[in-house]
Parts: C-alpha cells; structure tokens; sequence
DNA sequence: TGTTAACCCGAGTATTTTGATCGGGTATCG
DNA sequence: CGATACCCGATCAAAATACTCGGGTTAACA
C-alpha cells in the first residue's frame, strides 16, 4: 500500500463522479475543470479504474463515466489499490538471505502486517461515507440543466502543474479532531 | 502523510534500535549490515530522526544511537512523520479559487480528515509493539558480547540496490490477517 | 453520411523523489 | 595522535509522478 497524491487524486476523482453520475454518465472533461485534474492525467487512472470495474465508459456523445456499483460497495482501498498498482518489492524480493541465522529481514512480515492494517482501515471507508461528508459540509451539486446534450463551448482552463510529483498527503492539521 | 520505502527503511531501522539499545550505543554500520541499508541513506534519515529527538547520537568510538525516549512513547506515526518531511501542498495550496461558487476543491478537507484518521491509526502502535511482535516471533537478539569496544573488522558488505525507489508497501497478503 | 463528442491508448517529457556515493568535516575514546 | 563514529552537504542514476501529444475508436445526431 502507498499513499501518495495519485491516489488522492483517483479519490477526488471518483467522489465527484458519484456526487453527480444520477443526471447520466460524467465526462472526465468536467472532472478536469473542477477538480482541477489535467484530462490525459484523468484519462490514466481511469483507464485504471476502469479496468478494476470501479468505473464503466459510455463513447460517444453524451457519454462519460459512471460508477461500476454502488458508492456503498467502492471503498477507499478499492481505489487506491487500482491506481496504484504497487505490487511488491520486499527489498529482500523474497530471496536467500532472508531468513537465515541472525533473523534479518524482520521487513517481510513486519510491514505486511502493518499494510493490511492500513487497507482494512481504508477498505473501512466508502465513497458513499466521503460522499455524505461532502454534502454534509453544504457542498452544492449543479445537476446537468435538463437537456442531454448542452452544447457549451467550454472555456478550457488549463490546470496548473504547482509543483512536480508533489506525492503529499496535506500534514496541515495532523493533529485536529477529524 | 505518506507511506512509502523510506518511512518503512526507518521503521524498521529503529526496530533494529531498540531491539538492541540496551548494550549500549548501537552504531549506524552494524544497522545497515543486518538490515541491509546502505550507511549513508541511514545517516541521512538519522539525521531526521535525530532532530525529532526520536533518537540520541554519542560520538566518538564506543558511539552509536539510542532511543531519544520510551519505546512505548515512540509511535509509527513518529517516525514516519520525522523522515518524510512532507508538509502541505494541497493542489490548490489553499489559494484563490478554492472555495468559490461551485464548491470546487472538496480535496482540502476531504483529505485533512482522512489523513488524520491515517495518522491516528499509524498513532497508536508504538515501537515496543513492533518491537514485541519480533520478539514473539522468535527473533533472537544478539547482545553485544560483554566488552564495550569490540574490534572486529567488520568484512563489510556492500547493500545491493535491487531496484530504484522501489517506493513500494508489500501487498503480497492485503486480505491476509494481521 | 459526416461531424462531433467522448472514450481510448501508447509514446514521450520535465520535474521530483529515491536511494546511494563521495568527500570532507567534528567529537571522543584510548 | 589516531581510530571510531557521528555529521553534513553536494552530487548522482534510476524511477515515479504529473503531464502532454497525437493519434485512434465508438456512437449520437443532423
């Protein structure tokens, strides 16, 4: 399990596709300006997320992306997991030494122990519960203005690359009551 | 927050610590030939710890680092907070049009919350609980064999990368319990 | 039928982080 | 003094991150 901004932004993501996917499928392109998510970025993880079946894609016009279930049976871990795809690496790969006399590598299940701690506390989290969060907080959902097909040109707003790989979840208030 | 190898070459470099502290010093050489971690990557997240005053440094020959207090007064969190270093970044860096009309960037708190329920779970397990799943798992810790400056000249051995920033948790048993 | 909206996808890029190396310090024990 | 060990900064290769580009394919609609 990693916890970096990739998969912050796959959560981001996902929550404000479940806040709206009721009036009809979601474009990533309106993801992209509200959430402030580059498109090809977008396309990506979805691409990802797809391929878990967190997600299904509708082409054409008038398509978009829906939730592959139910908000209440996608959890954060679900999430995470798709995007990031980690897969191992024990810094002793599982290999000789591992396990000889003086009892090194205490890595291996020392840190698989912790992970699955991690992900059951994740997997404990759905994105209906981030979802009511949200709108507990007053957040407002435009749902699309009747017609299926708004022919809005769109003033693309390019987002902005603040910094680099800033792989960070926000420390601010580490020690806030959530 | 964040969870990657350098947070996990920490841990369990201060497992190693405290497993072995009570002899005395324990020096940063004999830490990265048990758990294969190359000196100066130790040095520099020592460094860390130490400013953190997650640890003590001696200097001099018969030198070495010891637990800057308790066992039982040093969390996960602790050190992970210590060597990551992360601070902020919000994607939106708390600026300008992150509350505006169509409650765009839910990510500010959204994530503040989630992350302090990470560091609240990271929070409440203590070295000396890692430490005591070692033990229980039937590590035998060497002491260091009674005279205070042993002069063996320590064949050294050379910590292979096996690859790059393998930022990696293993995830080989997620379902697995812990 | 053709245009267009949207997904799809792989190749390529700049920046950052990772993990490590090097080269020099400084404190301290004997 | 000299060895041991902490200290520290600069530098580096490899990888991951976040993103761009350029072209697909699918399907609604005129």
């Amino acid at each position: 399990m990693r916890l970096t901004t990739k998969g912050r932004f796959a959560v981001t993501a996902m929550i404000d596709l479940a806040l709206r996917q009721d009036s009809g499928p979601v474009t990533l392109a309106a993801i992209s300006q509200r959430q402030q998510i580059s498109l090809s970025y977008l396309e990506q993880l979805f691409g990802k997320l797809r391929r878990h079946n967190l997600v299904e894609s509708t082409r054409g016009p008038g398509g978009g992306y829906t939730l592959g279930r139910k908000s209440t049976d996608i959890t954060v871990a679900d999430i995470i997991l798709s995007v990031d795809e980690p897969i191992d690496a024990t810094h002793c790969g599982g290999k000789e030494n591992c396990n000889g006399g003086e009892g090194r590598c205490m890595t291996h299940d020392l840190w698989a122990s912790l992970n699955s701690k991690m992900v059951d506390f994740l997997d404990s989290v759905s994105l209906q519960k981030l979802v009511d969060d949200q709108l507990a907080k007053g957040l407002v959902v435009e749902h699309k203005t009747s017609i299926k097909r708004a022919i809005l040109p769109m003033p693309v707003s390019q987002p902005i690359r603040l910094k680099g790989p800033n792989s960070v979840f926000d420390l601010g208030n580490v020690f806030a009551k959530s």
